[in-house]
DNA sequence: GGTTATTTCGGCAACGTTCTCGCTAATTTA
DNA sequence: TAAATTAGCGAGAACGTTGCCGAAATAACC
């Protein structure tokens, strides 16, 4: 329609280089008119990118996560990119299956948080040795030469801690997650030194690794009880086990705050429903998901002279009733 | 490798016609031992399909949607397909956006749940009409030709409001989702015949239309005590909003489940976590995902010669504490 | 035995874009 | 004024797949 080769065309839309800015003004006009939509199998096809970023995460069924996706998705629809959505059920063999059949062809990039017993780390590593641009976010792989954003959860479980300790509580348990993932070992890290900064010593027998649901909490506080010597109060490595533990707690008539202290990680909005209310953690989870999509963005445009980058975003305390002693 | 040409490999991956089991034998075997995997950009192209579906609704944040997006996104994955995902915020103008940009020639198909005050009808029907399969969920379109999966909101609500008045409760309210969503209007038609079925009149002051966070359940509460004649039970259109109510009673030491009944929608897990538990009618939110997904995909294959369906998914009541009148 | 079907395969165009290269004309430089 | 540079554009291949059509080879029919 304006007389012009389908090269100046591709040019004028894409990078507005060699060619006449008046032509390009042309171009884009029409294009406007036109309700011109590019054809994203095309693009990728010929060596432009697809438009595409992929996400692999455990699940979507909790605050954090679907929290993280929505920053993503905001990030990314600015941008003009699409999400394409991969979840492993928190599932080893799953998340293996879909790393392996990944088709790094339809995607410019991924954006990861591993599952809790991730068994995929050398297929990551080939992703990544191919060349296609990975972020791990919250549950990172250790080891792996990739770009990461995180909260800070070592300050985030001392600050947990140190709240405790100065609510008058001295026999703090900590129910943890599993073990060879990342930021339980940051929370645990944040946990030990804040007793250690108040000369409380540590008993290995209260600190308790397993799953993040709330009947791993629940099942986590029985275990606790049933020793001889029981802790005064509880510092969960997120809400939704705290919120396990405080139902255990309930039925054993045990007075949350007053006499038993319950504190969390996430701010999950069920932490305000619950009764007595939940102190916790706060962690930027919207700022996670819009950062790592951001960090892979910039990945994706400047391809492979990128460094890696790390970025930790900081969590906020928020002391609420299941912490405080003269309540009740 | 095989001295075979490309149509034939092409052939054999994909529907097996015109060709001789055995060479077909022989190029499956190749393919898994060279690892092939399609690229989908290229038959996307080509006029083969994209093996990928697409995913517009309003939010991921609340249990209902994260969990139809798993049931989805199961079904997806064990079919090959992959999921590309559009959160609309609830926004007219971001739906709109969403679908009018929205790249069909990138999907095989849609599912879409409609926000709360829709404008994209029109779009929608273009979609649908240039041939791009479509299948909406929970919150539906009307008068579009399209596959529809819902629950039977009709049926769960007038369950629920009869479960309230064979608890006792008389001066029934209903706190209401917007005006114009469609399952809005079968909620409300549910609590209606309830009402009539038992002779008791309804009250228009009684039924209050907003959104559907909490905030819009404490606020709606709020208004029904400032009137004149006070109801003593509230059928909210979801959970959130029933918990809304829940806090906004709790802070006027009303005791919830004997002097005031409250019945919710959906099964939010926050609907056990609060205190009085919270009695609802559970939605199917898994299944209702994983239907919708199996019809479009039989649209996808079907492609033209396929009639839309609808398929309506029963509820469940789940009485608990918050309207047993005997409890507290 | 000749004709017609059927099975199995290969050749080739097409999908819409990007990328590399080369060409022309205009502009600058020597 | 001639040579060198540059800005702007076009031609054509390539990306990996599908679909259409035709060519063999084989089988079935009269």
């Amino acid at each position: 329609m304006l007389n012009i080769s389908i090269s100046t065309v591709s040019r004028a839309l894409r990078d507005a280089h060699d060619v006449n800015p008046e032509t390009r003004e042309k171009v884009l006009q029409l294009a406007k008119e036109l309700d011109y939509k590019p054809n994203f199998n095309a693009s990728g096809l010929a060596g432009g990118g697809t438009r595409n970023i992929g996400i692999i995460l455990p699940f979507i069924t909790n605050y954090y996560f679907s929290m993280v996706i929505t920053g993503i998705q905001e990030m990314a629809y600015a941008k003009g990119y699409n999400i394409v959505l991969y979840v492993t059920n928190d599932s080893p063999e799953r998340e293996l299956d879909v790393v392996k059949n990944l088709n790094t062809q339809n995607l410019d990039g991924v954006l990861v948080s591993v599952c809790s017993d991730s068994a995929a780390n050398c297929n990551f590593e080939r992703i990544i040795g191919e060349g296609t641009p990975v972020v791990f976010f919250d549950r990172v792989l250790g080891g792996v030469d990739a770009s990461r954003v995180v909260q800070d959860d070592y300050n985030g479980a001392f600050e947990a801690v140190e709240h405790l300790i100065q609510q008058g509580f001295t026999r703090i348990a900590h129910v943890a997650g599993p073990a060879d993932l990342d930021f339980t070992k940051n929370r645990l890290a944040g946990y030990l030194d804040a007793l250690e900064k108040h000369d409380m010593p540590a008993n290995p027998k209260w600190i308790i690794h397993s799953g993040f649901s709330q009947a791993h909490g629940e099942a986590d506080l029985t275990s606790l009880f049933d020793q001889a010597e029981r802790p005064d109060a509880v510092f969960a490595v997120n809400d939704r086990k705290a919120i396990g533990v405080m139902q255990a707690l309930r039925a054993r008539d045990v007075a949350i705050g007053r006499d038993f202290g319950v504190i969390g990680f996430t701010n999950d909005p069920m932490s305000t429903i619950i009764s007595p209310t939940l102190s916790t953690v706060a962690e930027p989870a919207y700022e996670v998901g819009k950062l790592s999509c951001e960090l892979l963005l910039q990945h994706i445009v400047r391809k492979s002279n990128f460094q890696p980058r790390e970025i930790v975003l900081p969590g906020m305390l928020i002391p609420r009733e299941s912490t405080l002693r003269t309540l009740r």
